[in-house]
DNA sequence: TGTACATCAGTGAACGCGCGTTCACTGATGTAC
DNA sequence: TGTACATCAGTGAACGCGCGTTCACTGATGTAC
């Protein structure tokens, strides 16, 4: 197993980042070792720094990678069969990320880039976040700062605290009511687009 | 420097759990060593083990602790002049929370319970965290299952969502504007209450 | 097209570091007489 | 009250471990002729 084509090393990284942002949403990235990333992308500690200047430079580009494929995912279901938007949807399949699920990565990378001070990835992070949270409040009615797009605001905001209190408190009972009454909020929001399912 | 009396071990005891509070709730678990909180409690690690099992079990008492502190500093933000009371004041508190002031429990132990497993440690969240949502809930109007009740709940998921963010992304412009409306939204709630200022 | 050689992606052992934890030791505390 | 002794809270060096990172090495790849 010597050198690999330029093309193959370039398939091998990209790997290295997909399987990274897995494991990251998934435990962590304090509970992710470089070992375990490049294990699971099939290959040894030693490479890593062929592609990677350190572990935080792997963050940030699996952090970026987290963000589009959250983005990707939101874009997919707030598509309704007629035609319509509804947020009530993301809302739904944000509280079913469990552990072995694709876990939001503003719960994931939160830790992380709160702790010390690591500015490339905290800006990573806000980049996503902020357009995770324009996309959210421009789907369904593009109004200006009205009071629907500012219950939108709210709507988000409460997604993430209610899902950030479910998996810390291991789904506690209360956790599980707050969740339910946030989705029922999200599903009775904007009059229009009424026929989410719950 | 021999042995401390007994009453001198106890008061030690108590200022380890303090400092480990504060500590935590600071730069949460992970970023805080043993050696930290015994020397910030005015000791060595060595002594460490004459009180604790281990690292965790300080986190549970070091929990607990700070769970008691913020719903005391909440019970107070509560109570107004007019005796009255408004949850508005705990929202105001809650994002003026920046490092070196004291975080939120409910954020600085998310990360930590949320990890691996720790079941001890679990529980002491789930039920100081549950115990902040009920003292949220019973304030202001004591409701049974109404309408007012859910916007509580939404409220005080919204609250931990927005502030999880602004410490994430550093403060960012969306972060903050996403603050100002769930304060907004919080004074706006309640109509008997809205003396509350901004 | 074939040959000789430099490049460099990936290997796997090793390094230094900080962590949680252990342990032999110290000496004031608490107790028995 | 005094004295002799056992207890044990706190000390500080040391341990084992896993982590991020480094490095000499390998051998297929890419290149020059």
């Amino acid at each position: 197993m010597g050198r690999s084509s330029a093309q193959q090393a370039l398939r091998n990284r990209t790997r290295v980042v997909e399987e990274a942002s897995r494991l990251f949403r998934e435990r962590g990235v304090a509970a992710v070792s470089v070992s375990d990333v490049m294990g699971a992308a099939g290959m040894t500690v030693g490479g890593f720094y062929k592609h990677f200047a350190s572990k935080e430079a792997l963050v940030e580009d699996a952090c970026a990678l987290s963000f589009d494929q959250a983005a990707h995912v939101w874009r997919k279901l707030i598509q309704r069969d007629d035609g319509t938007e509804s947020v009530a949807a993301i809302v739904d399949h944000y509280f079913l990320a469990r552990p072995a699920h694709f876990t939001c990565p503003m719960l994931a990378y939160a830790p992380h880039v709160s702790d010390t001070n690591f500015p490339p990835a905290r800006q990573v992070y806000s980049d996503g976040a902020g357009a995770l949270l324009s996309d959210f409040l421009s789907r369904g009615g593009k109004q200006e700062d009205c009071e629907a797009t500012q219950e939108r605001q709210i709507l988000f905001a409460a997604m993430i605290g209610a899902q950030l209190l479910a998996q810390a408190s291991g789904h506690a009972d209360w956790a599980t009511a707050l969740q339910k009454t946030v989705l029922r909020w999200a599903t009775k929001e904007h009059p229009a687009s009424q026929k989410t399912s719950t």
